[in-house]
Formats: C-alpha cells, structure tokens, sequence
DNA sequence: CCGAATTTTGACGCTGCCTTGACGGAGCAG
DNA sequence: CTGCTCCGTCAAGGCAGCGTCAAAATTCGG
C-alpha cells in the first residue's frame, strides 16, 4: 500500500484528499505545516509528499529542499500560484510535478500515479505475482481475492527478495546462488530449479507456463512486473 | 547532450521551441504527426519526447502507448485541452507529464529537467537492430512495433554484445571466434557463419540484405548503428 | 527427545541449443 | 571458361540445461 504524505494549511482541502485517498487505498498521513510536514516525512518515510507551497511558517520551495536532502521520495506541489516563475523555483529544487489550485482530484491521482510508476524501480515495496500481492520488505503476502496468502520459506523469500528488487532486470544465476547460498555453490544450479518452481507454484496462476518467474536459459532468471 | 523529440502539427509552435531547446544546448529532432512520430522515435532513439496531442493522423494517447511497448525515455504531454479527462488517459498511457496550452517556455523547460532528472538514474544502454530495440545489460528484446520480442540463445548474446560494443568497427573473425569460443577454435568460421546468420534472422528486417550486421568479406564483420 | 517443516541431494525425461557436415552461389584470378 | 575461395543456408545428431518428482538429511520448536 502506497503511503502518502499530504501538507497543505486549508482544512478542508486536507479532509476532501484525505477521504478520496484512503477510498483509493492509499495509506495517508497528513501536515499543516512546515516544521511539521518535515517531522512527519522523517517518522512516516511516504512514498510519495503531496504539499501545498503556501504554508503559514516556511516558504515550501525550502520544504522542498530540506527533504530532498534525505530522501528521493516524489513531491507533487499544490499551489495557487501559476506564475512560471513559481514552478521553475519548485521544479528545480526537486519537485517533480506541480498542479495550480482548483485542481480536479481525477487529474491529482493520476499524476501521482505517474510519478510513482517511475520511481516504483528501486523503492518497491510490494509488488503483484499472479493473483497475490507480495510486500517484501515485510515479507507479506495476501490474496488479491479473498482466499489465503501463501507461506514463503526463509529460502525462498531470499531468492524472491533478489528477484522482486529490479524489475525486469537478468539476474545471473551465480549471482543468485552467490548472494542466496554463498559463495562456494557457485554452480549448484539443482537449488535455483528446485527453489524457483517452488515460487512458481506458490505463487503463479499457472506454474507450468510462468508469467513474471521467467527463466532465461543458460543465464538465469528474470521477474516481471508488468505481466 | 541530451536528445528531445519535439512532436507537434503547428509549424510555429515546432519552430520556437526548436530554438530555445537549441539555445538551452538540447539536441533537437521534430516531427508533424504521429506516423513520423513513432519512426522518429525509433530511429533517433530521444532521451525525452514532448509529444502534442492533437496530431492530424492518429490519436495521441496511441503514440504514447504505442512507444511505451518499447522504451522507457520520458513523455511531456502537451496539449490545447485542459478536461481532467484527457489528461488522466495520457497520463495513465504512460506520460511523465500534462501541460496545457498555451505555456511558458521556462515552465516546459523546468518540467524537462525534473522528468530528466528522475529518469537519469535508471537509463538503459539500448541499441536499435531493424524494428527490434536491443537492451544489451539487461539481455531483453522488445519490438518497436508492437509484437512479440525476439529471444535469443547465450551464444547468441555473446557474439551480439561484442559486436553492439563497438558500433561501426570492424571486428575480426579470429578475434570473435577467440573471445566467443574461446583461444583453441581460432579457425572455424563455421561457426561465425552458422551465429550471424541467426542474428540476422531474428533481428535484420531481411536477413537476405543485412543493414547492420555487415559482412567485411575475407576480415570479420561490422555492427552498423545508424543504417 | 520427538515430530514437523525445511533444506539438500539424487535421478529422470524432455526441450531446445550447440555442433558438425554437406551443398550451392557469388566473386575473383588465371 | 574454369577452378578456387569464401560466405550463406539447410538438416540432423548429441547433449547440456531445465523442470519435475521423490526421498534423505537437517533444522527447529515444543
């Protein structure tokens, strides 16, 4: 579940987000200010800041670099200003989109589906296989429809950790028995057959014709996000 | 010097910001409609496309898909229509960002930078072989046009990435065959003949009349990146 | 110390990759 | 024209690599 962090002083527009995002299953945490949109980024760690420029204590665009400074979370800025020179200022201190009020909320969420889908690379935090939703960094998993989540043994959420953390990317088989099994097995190819039809069968649709669990033969494995 | 795809029909809106982007050190390529547009995309291989909705000859939403099957480089939306409709499809369609007509050239410029900056990070070493975009790194073949991506064998890859490392060289036989099979097999072109003539069938649009994967009778063979 | 879960090991069939050999055509020299 | 070299093409056999099943060995909690 995505988590939202959304700074902004008008009450009301504090409560209209956080109704229609939470209806979104999003995970939402809310500031009205500066000093304390910062505390909460740092408690919180959202993937993703929602914040108004026009806050009573501090001038947003140093919001904006004060949490760069730490994080690489997307920072979608609010603002009533439409002055290009207000944007350019945001833009270039890290923001990475700006929406001038009144806003609709549709065009809101699709932006911040945007900016997620292009920074969802590094920070996945969980990430869908078949008809399951695996949160690795918590190792969860539960049913996208109704039914019971699989157990991961400890083998095999290692395995499925380096895998799910590039998308897309060819990971060697070496390198997973490197990193899963040390560095001795260097060759043990019988672990990564025996553990990756495990994953498939607990966690593809149709474990016999792999969707997202790919093999590449003769260099290794490869998981999809996008099926 | 990064690469900008400009794509719009108005022939004055093309023409300024070909001459900002030029300005601003942007190496700057255009196209009128969508046709042009995705060849554009595949020959000239941008860093960034800022695509107009509006073309004459296809939807625009369309081309945003269609170079999404293929490449992951930055999409700016431009557009003379501000609904909340129009904007979430071309963002859900895979867009970066939406602006609306008519705009500050320094907002666009800003918006460029921050979608840049974003995907600087995650920038893929791609090569194009006929309709086939060639991520060497990653081992993964998409097609340009739509269909299914070629797969090819660890042989395969290996004599391709020798090959793809140094575009418009001339490589010798003994020096492919040694750095492939190894320094006991120096002489048997066989198997060069048998592997490039594979190459060429899954990647040259007519593998008969290769384009880019030259032959240099009597010396070796030649990758050529820009046909 | 016992039992269940997990890891490790071994064996087997099959797909598809690598290898090998043979053939034909283009280009060139004599 | 003839013979040669070099390249492209095709077909077929052997075998590596993958998926699968099954059972032994190990770990771990109670």
């Amino acid at each position: 579940m995505t988590k939202v962090l959304i700074v902004d002083d008008e009450p009301q527009i504090l409560r209209a987000l956080r109704i229609n995002l939470r209806a979104r299953d999003y995970d939402v945490q809310t500031a009205a200010d500066g000093g304390s949109a910062l505390e909460s980024a740092a408690a919180y760690l959202p993937d993703l800041i929602v914040l108004d420029l026009g806050l009573p204590d501090m001038d947003g665009v140093e919001v904006i670099r004060r949490v760069r400074g730490w994080t690489d979370a997307p920072i979608i800025v609010l603002s009533g200003r439409a002055g290009s020179e207000d944007k350019v200022k945001a833009l270039d201190a890290g923001a990475d989109d700006y929406v001038t009020k009144p806003f609709g909320v549709d065009e809101l969420l699709a932006r911040m589906r945007a900016v997620t889908r292009r920074h969802a690379g590094q920070a996945a935090t969980t990430v869908l296989i078949g008809r399951h939703s695996v949160d690795v960094a918590n190792h969860l998993i539960t049913s996208t429809e109704g039914g019971e989540g699989t157990r991961l043994t400890p083998t095999e959420w290692h395995l499925l950790s380096l895998l799910v953390r590039s998308p897309g990317k060819l990971i060697s088989q070496k390198q997973l028995l490197h990193d899963v099994w040390g560095p001795q097995y260097a060759s043990e190819t019988n672990y990564l057959r025996q553990y990756m039809a495990q994953l498939r069968r607990k966690l593809e649709p149709d474990p016999a014709h792999p969707r997202q669990l790919l093999t590449e033969p003769g260099m290794g494995y490869r998981f999809l996000a996008n099926p």
